[in-house]
DNA sequence: GGCACGTTGGAAAGCGTTTGCCCACCACGG
DNA sequence: CCGTGGTGGGCAAACGCTTTCCAACGTGCC
């Protein structure tokens, strides 16, 4: 067998005795209608002949590919990967590409991102992760940004803060963090310490203020909050885990504003021989699911990644476009497992 | 200001005075060399109008995109999400688009997924994930996809058993897990229990062989060894872990073939009572960064998951090819924590 | 029966590159 | 002075599709 040539779109029309054009409306969908006995030769042509649609060529002829990108912070956090899984599932549900971009928390490669994806002509974009408060100059760019790749075809949906062009699926963070504070308060405590991410990354704000407003709600003295900031990752909660456990008295509750900060801090705190939650109760946010199965399993608020993976993905990539961008607000949920308990009596 | 189209290679030739292909060759590095001052007159002209190639038109004409693509089981298995951020690094180092397929395990998904990517023209492939020992033809026909992948100019890197076209990256699951089984026995575990994937997993298969003769070899009789197999994640870890429970004696220790199964293990274990390593000793498998920090520290086998993606994307990328496959072997490194202790005495 | 109009096939012009081929030009040797 | 070979520019043909535009062919209406 001589190496084949590829099956083109030529050779199907030959095939079937019509033109390009005619099968080309024929088999992929066309605002134009193909007489159906013309249609069905052309089927027919195509399958025998085993072709299959060149997706370059179509792209650059519809100057739209079959790509979608999802664009994060760091793939190898469970929070991340957890959402990937999600829109991976949606994206080859509908036989599409996914791409997938990690920023490292760099606003400038986000953008890059972006424009990298606008080139290739990427159908839709899905961006994770939060903004930064204290660069709007970067936002504004990275918006944009955006709006070129939207005015390009392009359709966006991003899991954040909302403020960006396109649709945005937003984790109640501060709601969240209000009903966590909550819960703590009503288990008794009344000296907390926060572990957050630097100051200026919006999620890690955005969970502060709540759980500051839900402490005060429950008569705590906003004061008494004493918080420990850090890198918002598993490194900056061990960070601040150790300092924690330096000087811990009186604080009988640990909130790390992620879980995978939690992470670290527990490890942190239990090399110093602080036992959790007997000596100090902690708790994180996003519930990733790794951290159900340790010891204490880990008290968070739970944030239904893969779910918000596939909505974000499904209305990046749902037809038709809707004419207003839309803002969902995911309910977080509480959970208590055993790393909380009441504070030691005494 | 008008919404400006975007400026094209024929805009460049124009206002530097020069032919198409002149501006081509001058941009775009080709085999034809153009004279100095000609290709500084389309630098400048290139500069100046903000010209950027489209990378779809050029994957049209070169037959060759710049997409590498990533196949893993599932991207929210930190196994594999930690070996696509290595891949990640690396791919965008190069200035390479990373494309992100999951397979559930399917090797059905994994062919149509390689198929999807030969036509994309994609540059690269990294496979990483085991192979089924027991669907020979499922192999065969993965086989034959990626030939017809490379006969297009792709090239191949896998991250598995050896059997595929391209270059091979391996990790030394038998040798490592026949270490573990020394150090086990080393430990005074006689009677153990491996927590296994489905028959023919063949990195399930193989870190058991490798277990058996690591026993062997310190006069374990083989015979004595309980395996039990269930899915190669975390639920099935958690299955296993529950029969054990239920039916413990004589065993002193578990060895599951990875860490999330182990991970799963546990927490069944714990569930019901027991408690590791006072009751019984568990091994994991590949080291995942989250097991780390947990209590008790898994021990494990480490595979240097994120540099094994990195080293993975590099052979696949790297210029030029060599002439001969390449196969390496990346040595695995036992490391007890504290889920292994000797046996309970008596 | 003529005319306007709605349908539908086909020719061809894109889409934005790369590249094969021809040719002009120059240097050099005979 | 002419032939020969090497260098490098430009034309135009790919690459494989989509889509515009035109023409042909009914149909229905007056």
């Amino acid at each position: 067998m001589t190496t084949s040539r590829p099956v083109t779109l030529a050779d199907v029309a030959r095939q079937a005795g019509v033109s390009l054009a005619t099968a080309s409306r024929a088999l992929n969908g066309s605002a134009r209608v193909v007489r159906p006995d013309l249609a069905e030769r052309v089927c027919a042509a195509a399958a025998e002949l085993g072709y299959v649609p060149d997706p370059v060529a179509q792209s650059l002829a519809r100057k739209s590919s079959n790509l979608v990108g999802l664009i994060v912070h760091d793939i190898a956090d469970p929070f991340f990967s957890s959402i990937a899984a999600g829109a991976m599932r949606v994206a080859d549900e509908m036989d599409m590409v996914l791409t997938l971009g990690a920023t490292g928390r760099d606003p400038r490669r986000e953008i890059a991102l972006v424009t990298t994806m606008k080139l290739q002509r990427a159908r839709a974009l899905v961006l994770v992760g939060s903004r930064l408060t204290d660069d709007p100059e970067a936002e504004q760019r990275l918006a944009t940004e955006l709006e070129a790749f939207a005015a390009n075809g392009g359709r966006v949906c991003s899991v954040r803060q909302p403020g960006l062009p396109g649709d945005v699926l937003q984790p109640d963070n501060r709601g969240g963090a209000r009903e966590l504070a909550a819960a703590l308060a009503g288990l008794g405590h009344r000296h907390v310490a926060v572990i957050a991410g630097p100051e200026g990354v919006a999620t890690s704000e955005d969970r502060l203020a709540g759980f500051r407003e839900g402490l005060a709600a429950a008569g705590v003295d906003p004061g008494s909050i004493r918080v420990h900031r850090g890198r918002f990752d598993r490194d900056g909660g061990y960070a601040a885990g150790a300092e924690l456990a330096a000087d811990l008295s009186p604080t009988t509750c640990v909130f790390a504003l992620s879980d995978v900060m939690a992470m670290g801090a527990v490890a942190a705190l239990r090399e110093r021989g602080v036992s959790v939650p007997d000596d100090v109760s902690v708790a994180g946010f996003d519930d990733i699911p790794t951290l159900r199965d340790t010891v204490p399993a880990l008290s968070t608020v739970r944030i239904p990644l893969e779910s918000i993976g596939e909505r974000a993905a499904r209305m990046a990539l749902e037809n038709p476009a809707p004419e207003e961008p839309r803002h969902v607000v995911i309910p977080a949920e509480v959970v208590l497992r055993a790393s909380t308990a009441p504070p030691r009596a005494g």
